[in-house]
RNA sequence: CGGGGUGUGGCUCAGUUUGGUAGAGCGCUUGGUUCGGGACCAAGAGGUCGGGUGUUCGAGUCACCUCACUCCGACCA
């Protein structure tokens, strides 16, 4: 057997068409299928169990921090989206609207959300008296939906999910705390349970969110050298607290603003684990959000003892909390090896009349496609570290195309040298000017990313202007 | 929003140049043989050709309109 040998046929390779390769994943791993209405997906059970389980992590690391769960309603009246002029300006291109109830127009036409700061600022007006009543902790789970020009599935679909964060502190320290610490959750969750390494980072005054003071992003660097925003966490200071007169009254009786934060991570995330992770054999999925981390694929099922050998080990891992599952449909088990490799189940144990008969079964790892002979004896722990081994193989390697296409630049020339080469991130040093952030999105493609939080000085001179530079930045193409 | 590509059984596509009875492979169903990398044989079911309007004796095929998907740009989680 040729581990080399691409076993799927259905996929477009990546080296011949990257985006073609992407959403036959999409399609042929049963992630998603695509409705009648453009842009908008529908997230079938695998690709929604991938979903549940990042929700599950997040929610639980949300809740330990202090946050409770809220449901805000899905429709925004006009008068109070306008309400903060910046934030309106910057929604208003792609925002969805009800004019009709019924048979009768509105008399104030509603905003589909495209985000929920307005509400949870009404909300918050009402509820906010006294300095008792802070912090306030609030987090929903909902969709938003923003109607984009061209879509891709999870990347940019007009309707997604995602989870938006919105607190309220005393104090502005407190609240840029609030603003790292979520960030700080997100990085954390992409680095261990997703395997994605991620620059941690501020983004540039041109690229804040709408009526953001500060935003901050973690980004990640995708297999094709092109960049993925894969979360965000923005200090709002107090602008929307004045622009929806949200006042408390402090110890000392007076009346003060609070400061304010959001933060959010959407289904594109499992846009980002496809595009880090997988290969031209399909999906691979990382153990931790994994909906099946392990399948037993029985060899010659209809051989006594077979299919109990296999079930009697479903059994036991399933005792040891591991999500596994035995195909005893009739496919052939060749089939049944390239179809969970397309699905990236992470594990596949195969068991047949010979390892039974030794005592063994084979474990075939889906990130580096390498099978061995184990013992049944002690099963459980060697699977179990077997998908340690699976989340840190595939971080090493996501790592490890990262720094090859990571280039520190010092001059405009060079980073087209640079990205002659291929895609990746340019680290290259800026003064602070956005003509100069233009400039060098126009000159080379590649548009600041963010400025990372860990700072370092490659250069003293702007790559652009050559005056003195203010910051170390991350350039690159993005998704 | 600009530029390309594609819409024909569930899926991938041929047929469109030159208008004349709707095709293939895969999948599906049934029966049998197989089973350590997408098995094989036999029989069977399944399509108003994305939608609309027009030209024509006759349209999957020609014209116009429209919708969707997809790729490349600009904008965005």
């Amino acid at each position: 057997m040729a581990q080399d040998k691409k076993m799927v046929e259905a996929i477009t390779p990546m080296s011949v068409d990257f985006a073609q390769w992407y959403t036959d994943i999409c399609k042929k791993a049963d992630l998603i299928d695509y409705s009648s209405v453009k842009g908008c997906m529908i997230i079938r059970p695998y690709g929604y169990a991938i979903w549940e389980n990042m929700q599950h992590i997040l929610d639980t690391k949300f809740k330990e921090l202090g946050h409770e769960n809220v449901y805000m309603p899905m429709f925004i009246p006009e008068t109070l989206l306008e309400k903060e002029k910046d934030h309106v300006e910057g929604f208003a291109p792609e925002v969805a609207w009800v004019t009709m109830g019924g048979n009768e127009k509105l008399t104030e036409r509603l905003c589909v959300r495209p985000t929920s700061e307005t509400l949870f600022c009404e909300h918050y007006a009402n509820i906010i008296k006294s300095y008792r009543d802070l912090p306030k902790l609030y987090n929903q789970w909902c969709s938003v939906v923003r109607w984009e020009k061209t879509t891709r599935p999870f990347l940019r679909s007009r309707e997604f999910l995602w989870q938006e964060g919105h607190t309220m502190h005393a104090t502005a320290e407190e609240a840029r705390e609030e603003t790292l610490r979520m960030l700080n959750v997100y990085a954390k969750f992409h680095e261990q349970d997703l395997a994605i390494p991620v620059i941690e980072g501020c983004k540039t005054p041109s690229d804040k969110f709408a009526g953001a003071e500060d935003t901050y992003a973690i980004e990640a660097l995708m297999h094709d050298g092109k960049c993925l925003q894969a979360a965000t966490s923005h200090y709002f200071g107090d602008g929307f607290a004045k622009a929806f007169d949200i006042k408390y009254t402090t110890k000392e009786n007076t009346l003060a603003y609070p400061h304010q934060t959001s933060w959010g991570c959407t289904t594109r995330m499992i846009g980002g684990v496809i595009m880090t992770h997988g290969d031209d054999n399909g999906l691979v999925l990382p153990p931790a959000i994994a909906p099946i981390q392990v399948i037993i694929v029985p060899v010659a099922q209809h051989k006594e003892g077979v299919l109990d050998a296999a079930y009697k080990l479903r059994d036991v891992l399933l005792s040891a909390d591991i999500r596994v599952k035995v195909d005893d449909s009739e496919q052939s088990p060749g089939w049944k090896f390239a179809e969970y490799e397309m699905k990236g189940v992470p594990v596949r144990i195969e068991i047949g009349p010979r390892d039974i008969e030794a005592g063994q079964c084979v474990v075939a790892m889906r990130y580096n496609m390498e099978k061995t002979s184990v013992s049944l004896d002690g099963i459980v722990d060697t699977i179990k570290a077997k998908l340690v081994e699976a989340r840190d193989g595939m971080y090493k390697k996501a790592l490890e195309n990262r720094e090859r296409r990571t280039y520190d630049c010092t001059t405009i020339d060079e980073i087209n040298e640079a990205l002659s080469k291929g895609d990746g991130f340019i680290r290259a040093m800026w003064c602070g000017e956005e003509t100069c952030e233009d400039e060098v999105k126009a000159k080379t493609g590649a548009g600041s990313r963010c400025i990372p939080l860990v700072q370092e000085r490659i250069s003293d001179r702007c790559v652009c202007c050559g005056k003195p530079a203010k910051s170390l930045v991350y350039w690159g193409k993005a998704y």
